[in-house]
DNA sequence: ATTATCTATAGATCTATAGATAATGC
DNA sequence: ATTATCTATAGATCTATAGATAATGC
């Protein structure tokens, strides 16, 4: 390592995990081989190795990170809010702001090629990083009365999946459409489709 | 062949599509490899090349078989139905009786590595099949002044992107529960989470 | 001495093809 | 003759290891 510090933005080790965090995400831990991971950083597959153990030690990490990221931005999105409305708003457009995680995909395809000590710190990780935060801005609006009862648990699915759902609704349009979409489903969420 | 007419259950050609349903579904067309299948079926690998000419077209005629069932099933669900509070528990329960079709990893995971060809085949039949005939229960529903104006198409994934969440939100619970869930679902949507 | 790469390759798959073989139906 | 299987294998990957090499930092 020649310069400075560790995790540096340009030191090889971030650059695999960067090639790796968006090749995983956009076609899944199957169908990306180490060798795409190095064509992409530019050195050979085997120098792979020197950073990390295994493919999947790589996927372990880059997920755990990619996770993390969300973790952080999602409650920095929500902490100044403080009604559901607006906390779902800045939600939503924290994960539109990002590269979709692909979250279902991940559970139901990437998930079960991993040993299963390595299935459990990711569920794990998904779990505290993703889907609790979520829940909890649900469970915080019953308790004080802004949202009627119902499961949070569910509501956090609901929420989280939609968000899952947008980028292949809009497939390709304009910028601007997801945030209206984001408004529609909001309101449709706190409001209902029933006609007032 | 031995026995009587085609696409019989336990002609070869149908067993061998049942197992790939199977194990496509429930693991993705990567990680399911031609020798799963014929392991699946009992017979040996190379035989599978004398029903169908590659594992691309084994998937696409798998895969078009799945949708078109789904089509169906979800015709005739809602067929009998009028309004939409019924239709939309009708389609539910019966996504809800299949096992899950993962639409979101096919789209996201599965359809990537195949010909262009059989992409806009299979994405064509995916829309044909299941998301219009959800969208069509909300237009129609709007047209009737049943529900307010909103997308129909951002219902309708958002309809499906729930249905295909439910299984990972329950994760191996009582059966009953996804009824509840159901219900709640339905009762968010038309009703919303405001209390009255 | 440590860090980060490289070349070369072992060993394990995976898809697909070629050609043989057994059973059935006419 | 047709149908449905089999054995054997080519050819292409893919992951991972071994060992060489160049550059940097003390």
């Amino acid at each position: 390592m020649p310069l400075s510090n560790v995790s540096s933005v340009c030191s090889g080790r971030s650059r695999v995990i960067d090639a790796a965090e968006r090749l995983f995400r956009a076609r899944g831990y199957n169908s990306v081989t180490m060798r795409d991971i190095a064509k992409e950083v530019g050195i050979r597959q085997a120098s792979l190795y020197y950073h990390f153990e295994s493919k999947e030690q790589l996927f372990v990490a880059v997920t755990e990170l990619e996770f993390e990221h969300h973790h952080k931005g999602l409650q920095n999105a929500i902490e100044q809010q403080d009604t559901l409305r607006t906390q779902l708003n800045c939600a939503a457009n924290w994960f539109l702001s990002q590269p979709p995680v692909h979250l279902l995909s991940m559970l139901h395809t990437d998930m079960p090629c991993l040993s299963e000590e390595n299935l459990k710190k990711l569920s794990a990780s998904s779990r505290r990083c993703i889907f609790i935060p979520v829940q909890q801005m649900f469970e915080v609006a019953q308790q004080k009365g802004e949202i009627r009862s119902c499961r949070a648990n569910v509501l956090a699915g609901f929420f989280l999946s939609v968000m899952e759902s947008i980028p292949m609704v809009i497939s390709g349009n304009e910028v601007g459409a997801k945030q209206v979409i984001v408004n529609e489903m909001i309101d449709v969420l706190l409001d209902g489709l029933t006609p007032k």
